[in-house]
DNA sequence: CGGTTCATTCTAACGATGTTAGATTCTGTC
DNA sequence: GACAGAATCTAACATCGTTAGAATGAACCG
């Protein structure tokens, strides 16, 4: 009966991320998501700059996640592979953030703690440049929000296609731009 | 003074994409679209559903410019190449329809008449399976109108980083994931 | 030329959206 | 209990997509 918790920045986050998943992004409007906190829309100005700032947060959140699983000392194609499933999973998991996700890059301040550990995964067995690495990196964020917009773009209805297809399809986007990586950087050895 | 002409579907499109060109898609309303024609709004829904519908018709517009641009006899890395550059090409020259075509899936009846032709060219020279060829090609549309969407989602402002930043990531990743193409589906020969 | 019919555009309004200004209530401190 | 600041509310604004129904336009028929 208490308003529960008060409102903050956070609190408006995680109701942003539960409207997303269970009805969509569609149905995410200032007002249904004060609603959902048991609060006026205008309220929410008090904590958050607008509405824009409030999908920011929401792509930050999945880059954030996905930079945390980055763990120094793996060979760099099962950190690519790793970030390209996870990433994935994040956005299977949320359906409804992949509309936002695939739309909205990130805040350069999410990458900054997990660059050189991506750098220097990728440079152990690749022969490429910083900015190379890093488009690469770029790239494969890119390709895999962009299939998780393909098949989670309309939700909370169901794909147009089923899961396998688009499976299927991830598999073969992800190891193929794998193997050029490995094609066009790799070194002769092994890892 | 004379209305110039008669309203119709292709001149409305015509202006969405003036609109788009122009002033970006923050900027698109049924209202200013209307303006643009010298008309009111509510005139447009005789010739046009909604406004989703015109969306829909500019992503099935760019993806038929793309399909066009097919000629049969071409080794599968030119054709896959070409509809790269020629994508690129399209957004670039309608930066405010790239927020647009990275959202928007095409309508499958666009692509009817163009896979034979794409599945063709793949199959010689490529080793794969019809489904794949198509994952394949749907996987570059992806890749490109994403890495377009970062570089002109905010039309008409200039993109975040200087030209040649954008180049050189989609050469990276273009030229990457062709290189896994043939790595990973490509036969011994040249071709 | 007058009248009829159909196609096209208009006026006017509805509900919903993001956002803001200013009044109100709540919470904690002296 | 009075005060101060933080937090929320009420109310409104402009804009949006969309619709119903009235007004206009053009073409054809007598």
């Amino acid at each position: 009966m208490s308003p529960a918790a008060r409102l903050d920045a956070d609190s408006i986050l995680g109701a942003v991320f539960d409207i997303l998943d269970k009805e969509g992004i569609a149905a995410l409007s200032m007002r249904t998501l004060a609603a959902r906190l048991d609060v006026k829309a205008a309220s929410l100005y008090y904590h958050v700059p607008n509405k824009a700032a409030l999908l920011q947060m929401v792509a930050d959140r999945i880059a954030t996640q996905i930079m945390a699983t980055i763990t120094p000392g793996r060979a760099w194609r099962e950190l690519l592979d790793g970030i390209a499933h996870d990433l994935r999973d994040i956005l299977r998991a949320h359906p409804g953030a992949a509309a936002v996700a695939a739309v909205q890059n990130a805040s350069p301040h999410v990458f900054e703690e997990a660059v050189p550990l991506l750098l220097f995964s990728m440079q152990s067995g690749l022969r490429l440049t910083d900015d190379v690495a890093l488009h690469l990196v770029q790239s494969l964020y890119v390709l895999v929000t962009g299939l998780a917009l393909a098949e989670f773009g309309n939700a909370p209805e169901p794909p147009y296609a089923p899961a396998a297809y688009y499976d299927a399809w991830f598999d073969i986007a992800v190891s193929t731009f794998l193997d050029g990586v490995q094609a066009r950087y790799g070194t002769g050895d092994h890892d």
